[in-house]
DNA sequence: GTGAAAGCGCTAACAC
DNA sequence: GTGTTAGCGCTTTCAC
């Protein structure tokens, strides 16, 4: 059968069966309001079916002044986190409902978000943390209907997890905390977030507020963190994630600290090594697939103008994994 | 200063400026063919920058016949691995071409690929492995001018790490060596491509092929896999990544097996804990920001119908990171 | 050097 | 019920 070089057009599908070009983009949009007979519809179908037509989306998001598109502005993190995750899960929510994900590096490199917005005709612009008021203007001006998360949304991404940790460690009887911070300047601000959790949950209990330290991927600057944590009477360790939480073990270890029992270590993550530790590392883990398709439904929402329905406690939080290092 | 409530097109620019569309798309566009003088030029360019102007990429894709976007098919890989940080480069590496990445996950959810290849408008489509013959036709007949890698491509980002390992340990005198499988069985295929690598050292070497054990990222099943290799005479093992390395290297602590003087580990991808296991785990590291600067190339290659540059060896190579689990 | 006009693929009023 | 027409924002001959 001869194939067409050229992708296949509306105008073709018309041609084929014998219509207007209309009447291919009623029975195609399953117009409700066009009664279309059986008859014409099937050619219709037919002809789209054989030719391999597919809609152009460019062309359709022209006339309708509104892309299927969102923008994702993903901050440039050291990876092995689970932001991956969650960029994979939450391009999957959006596809549900007909929209297309682009992510887009809010590196150095790389042009301006505002401009890539632009120029992807982004309909929604989404990130991590909010936006400050200039951005949030410039992409609206970019032709952005829906900015999220506002200044004013609690970030849903930002679970209580430095909470979680400490209120973990002080039910299990711990009167003195340490936090272990990451090195890597691109963490410090959501390093700065969770260890507020857990200085918060100390406040509340009336214990000291945690002494903290940074501690690199490295078994040295990790041992020597241990011994002053020890040294200063500290039992259990709230790290930044668990690579952090990883090295504090192994730094414990070096110094023949002895986990649980002299420190107990609780991480955030739950990367797949975390069982395999010793002792199995104990962490928060937070679900990556709820969190992304409650955004995705947040988005759907201001783009339909919709609320969005109010979230569920246990579908956005985070859940902690118990293993031995604890 | 009054916001324009909708972004501001191309027109609104000219009538600013006091010309016609057609002289705003040439100073814009930087037009060689055109020589507008430098009043005019300034005064669009001025208008521009007031009203925020920015170029709908849509409507230019749909004049020019061909958009910017380049489509990377994912596979639906279980995390941890290297790819997100392929993706987020290859999105980098890309953007300096001024070419947008829409990544879309291969998974049974979603659409099949060449429908979101048409709806995006996709120039380019991409993948980890090449595509087959009727997949590639209908990518084509949905738009795609580039598919990659084909069939007869050398899949530029199956470097022959199973060979590096391979020799690596054998470089270091071990003469029976094993091979841990991943047990997620969206990993078998590429498993299988490294095992292969493995073998065929081996083949060259004139050594027995590897004695392979699935290794779940469990203690219990790496270290029953532990003894059986070392029942067998097995002193080096290639694991599939690192965590399966991991996994082995717990596996050989809970049956007090000594590494590296009883049994050397050698895993892939340099995770960021890779360092802080006991023994530090040597690895295999391929530096993705080169592979997805080369496949970047090869898009462009394609699209403008110049030849790629030839891959520099060193460029695209794999690395070994030597510590001391080998 | 600059403007007028056509047209990319599609949808939405409005005729017939 | 279906076809005709206009137009989304932009680039691009082709006159002037």
């Amino acid at each position: 059968m001869p194939r067409p070089a050229k992708r296949a057009t509306s105008a073709d599908v018309a041609r084929a069966a014998g219509v207007s070009r209309a009447t291919v983009s009623y029975v195609l949009n399953n117009r409700p309001d066009q009664s279309i007979p059986d008859t014409t519809r099937r050619r219709v179908l037919e002809a789209a079916e054989s030719l391999e037509y597919r809609p152009h989306g460019n062309a359709r998001s022209l006339v309708s002044g509104r892309s299927d598109i969102v923008l994702l502005s993903v901050p440039d993190l050291p990876i092995g986190t689970g932001i991956s995750r969650f960029v994979e899960e939450f391009a999957a929510a959006l596809a549900e409902h007909g929209l297309t994900l682009v992510t887009h590096l809010a590196a150095a490199r790389g042009r301006p978000l505002p401009d890539v917005c632009a120029t992807v005709g982004a309909t929604a612009v989404t990130g991590f943390a909010p936006f400050d008021a200039d951005t949030a203007r410039a992409l609206r001006a970019a032709g952005a209907e829906v900015v999220l998360p506002s200044p004013t949304d609690v970030p849903d991404i930002m679970l209580p997890i430095g909470s979680i940790q400490a209120e973990h460690l002080i039910g299990r009887g711990h009167q003195r905390l340490g936090y272990a911070l990451p090195a890597h300047p691109r963490f410090q601000q959501m390093a700065a977030e969770r260890l507020r959790g857990v200085e918060q949950a100390c406040v509340e209990t009336g214990l000291q507020p945690p002494v903290t330290a940074t501690v690199s991927l490295d078994v040295g600057v990790a041992a020597d963190a241990v011994t002053n944590w020890i040294g200063q009477g500290v039992t259990g360790i709230c790290a930044f994630n668990d690579e952090t939480a990883v090295a504090v073990l192994a730094g414990a270890q070096s110094r023949a600290v002895r986990v649980p029992e002299e420190l107990a270590v609780i991480g955030v993550d739950d990367i797949l090594v975390a069982p395999l530790t010793n002792p199995p590392l104990t962490t928060v883990r937070f679900d990556l697939h709820a969190v992304a398709r409650r955004r995705a439904e947040l988005v759907v929402a201001g783009l339909t103008g919709h609320d969005a329905p109010a979230a569920t406690e246990s579908e956005i939080s985070a859940g902690l994994v118990e293993r031995s290092s604890t």
